[in-house]
Order: C-alpha cells, then structure tokens, then sequence
DNA sequence: CGGCATCCAATTGGATACTG
DNA sequence: CAGTATCCAATTGGATGCCG
C-alpha cells in the first residue's frame, strides 16, 4: 500500500509522494511561522495555543523526517531547541504562498 | 502577506482554512485529472484504480461540497455523471503545480 | 453506470500526567 | 523547557453488497 505505486495505470503521480507533507492538520501553519525566523519550541508553542504541545512535537518529528524541518538541540540546562527550515524545506515555501492565494480566491467566491 | 497573519489571529490563517481541501488522501489526484479534462466517473475511477469507488465517491461529493469540482448529471439509462472543475477548482491548479515542483525538489534531495 | 448504506480497520488528533 | 508515555476520541480510508 505504500511504495508500490508502480501501477502503469496510475501516474509517476507527485502528488502522492508529497501529500504526506501537507496531511499533518497543522504542519502548514508550522512552516508557514518557521519560514518566518528560527523559532525555539515554546515560542512556536506559543504561537499556536490551539495544538497541544505533545501533538506539536509529534509533527515537528515527522516533517524533521521529511527533511522540511532542522532541529538544532542545545546541550543546556534548561534545554533549548531550536526549529528552522532546511533548505527543502524552504522550497516549499511557494507551495504555501500558492495556498494562501487559493485561500484569497475562496474568499472572493463566498462573498 | 506578512502582517496577515499575526501572532494572535491564527483563526485568520489562510492555511487552516484551506488544508480540508488539501487532507483528503486522493484529493490532489482527482484535482490533477480533471484539470485535464471533464471526466466521467467510470473513467476517473479506472484512473485510479487504487481508490474505492465508494471512497471516490466520498472524495468527490467534499470537492462539490468545496466548490472546486462540479457534478453534471445527465438523466439518463444507464445514469451519465460528469465531473469537471469549477471557476474555483481552476484556481486551485497553480498550487498542484507548486507542489509537482516541489516533488521534483524531493528527489533531488535524495539523490 | 454510478451510486448509497453499512460496517470495520487504520490512522490521526488530542488530553493529561510525568520527567531530565 | 522541551519533551515522553499513555490512553482515548475522532476522523479517515476501505470492503462489500444492494439499488434504480
């Protein structure tokens, strides 16, 4: 069910390989507020009261699996983390500005 | 696009109010083929041999719902459905491009 | 042909409490 | 501060069968 999309009726289809990226419920809004500024965890935290921390740091790991997200740890006490975009990461970045302006889009039809 | 979306109004962040177009797993794909051209149901579905047609069906009926994708329905024996992308749909089709780009990123990254 | 209804499995999202 | 660990609720995805 995963990597065999080998199908020859079905598509070298991209989509499939990169929708994993923007299934996560918040992970947009995660790259959207690091393509801003390296941000430590509390501060990204902070920024979005409506996920809880633990589900924050389940996401943070799967898109540092992806390659989207850089996590610098320092060895302090107390600890520091630090999230940035990597340079994958940063090329993603028109796919959110092309997102947001659909967003604009929809908006204009509802009105 | 920077000062829209501030620290505090993260209800008013674009991405949260488009991801549900973006979460459905084969959204995208539909998405790409009836940008290519308006498309019967039979015929998408053997496109995408891997989905349900319940599950497409499913799919489908939150496009409509989104107003991204239009549902012609000819009366007829046997029953004639057409699918096509709406005015809005078509303005979803630059951030599919974005994120083709972006798959094509991917891979370069793991070569 | 293009559904719908039903039921079930899998994945995701989230609350809470505890820790180095 | 930045996490784990656990458990649970919700949503999603999918199989199967029936219907006009």
């Amino acid at each position: 069910m995963n990597e065999s999309v080998s199908d020859e009726n079905f598509l070298d289809c991209p989509f499939a390989s990169v929708q994993k990226v923007v299934r996560g419920k918040w992970s947009m809004v995660i790259l959207y507020f690091l393509s801003q500024r390296v941000l430590r965890f509390g501060e990204l935290n902070r920024k979005m009261p409506m996920v809880t921390q633990a589900y924050l740091t389940k996401e943070l790991r799967l898109l540092e699996e992806y390659g989207l997200v850089n996590r610098k740890v320092y060895p302090q006490v107390p600890p520091k983390v630090e999230y940035s975009l990597t340079p994958l990461g940063e090329k993603f970045l028109p796919v959110l500005k092309a997102l947001e302006n659909f967003a604009v889009d929809c908006q204009d039809y509802q009105a």
